[in-house]
RNA sequence: GGCCCAUUAGCUCAGUUGGUAGAGCAACGGAUUGAAAAUCCGUGUGUCCUUGGUUCGAAUCCGAGAUGGGCCA
């Protein structure tokens, strides 16, 4: 059985080509490590495979669902596990390949044995003030209290709800999962595709200008009810403001650039620690088929 | 040519009666375990256009110059 290579970076940086390239050498088959790219209808903003780069080598997990559709990452995982086991089951090479360091990390690394959301108990806890939330949580778990970002509104509701709805402690929950962690690690392989952070906004300030002309405007005009997930794409917002005339199109590139450059350097901090991958420091004049023939090599 | 206005952080701009400066955005660093392309935390990065003067002390007042804009010729 093969065991799965993830290949992972920031957004741009050219993940999709280099798993292409990595398929083709390794007989292998790829599957979507993106959070986005799972959703049918914003294929231009998430920014996709092309068809040239889908027919070049087997592509699962992409465009397959409803943009009405919640995910999460425990349902990502599930997905990715058994695309997983389908092509081992072939004696193909598995190859993930995304940026969604969450949906990976779960994927991985397995979740711990934690109580999924409840949007009812969300609903509940919305109500109230964050400084309540973060009291709850104190009394009801100090340690996990003192793990827990108490100005982050989301985490705080979360600890609460594991608490809540598993009548244990979240912190306890949590470091039988820590502790495991980094034997998973050393039985990983895979690479993070590094480049200069100046070179990158280059790409990423191109690649916007290339998905506004290229259809991305009327993809969110033919977008209808998108999950509260699947809405938070980056550049949806942007787009409807530009449609409803409340910003110019030369606004809407600046605000798309700036978030997908700021998601890059979360992306950027997420994999640094992510220490069982491999760098690849990768720059214009890398060529890609040595690239990967190198890392090839260094996999026995 | 004459008159008026502007010039402060990467950008847009605040800056009280003179006490060497601060907001938003951007940037940078970090967190991240079932919403994560989300959410949150931390950091000011400065020849205050230049120059001479007044003053104990000038971003601030006065003179000259530079650059940009406007009005009149």
């Amino acid at each position: 059985m093969l065991d799965p290579i993830y290949i992972c970076g920031s957004t741009a940086s050219g993940k999709s080509s280099f798993a292409i390239t990595l398929a083709k050498l390794l007989d292998g088959e790829i599957i979507n490590g993106d959070a986005y790219q799972v959703y049918k209808g914003i294929e231009v903003i998430s920014a996709a495979p092309s068809k040239e780069e889908l027919a070049a080598a087997p592509h699962h997990l992409f465009s397959c669902l409803d943009c009405s559709e919640s995910m999460d990452a425990q349902r990502y995982r599930d997905l990715a596990l058994a695309c997983i086991a389908e092509v081992q089951s072939r004696h193909k090479r598995p190859i993930v390949v995304g940026g969604s360091g969450m949906y990976l990390k779960f994927l991985t690394h397995g979740p711990s044995p934690v109580p999924s959301g409840s949007p009812e108990l969300r609903q509940k806890l919305e109500l109230e003030t964050t400084e309540d939330l973060a009291q709850q949580l104190t009394d009801l778990d100090p340690e996990g209290a003192v793990i827990t970002n108490l100005q982050n509104r989301r985490y705080v509701i979360r600890a609460l709800e594991i608490c809540i709805l598993s009548g244990q402690k979240m912190s306890l929950l949590k470091s039988d999962w820590a502790s495991q962690s980094e034997t998973i690690s050393k039985s990983l392989i895979g690479a993070v595709l590094q480049w200069d952070t100046d070179t990158l906004r280059q790409r990423i300030h191109r690649r916007t200008s290339i998905m506004l002309e290229s259809g991305a405007i009327e993809e969110i005009e033919q977008l209808q009810a998108p999950s509260g997930t699947c809405e938070k794409a980056i550049g949806i917002s942007t787009i409807r403001q530009y449609l409803k005339k409340e910003i110019t199109l030369e606004r809407c590139h600046e605000l798309i650039f700036f978030a997908t450059c700021q998601y890059a350097k979360r992306q950027r901090t997420w994999f640094k620690k992510e220490s069982w991958l491999t760098p690849l420091h990768v720059s214009e004049q890398t060529d890609t088929q040595e690239l990967a023939r190198s890392f090839i090599d260094q996999l026995d």
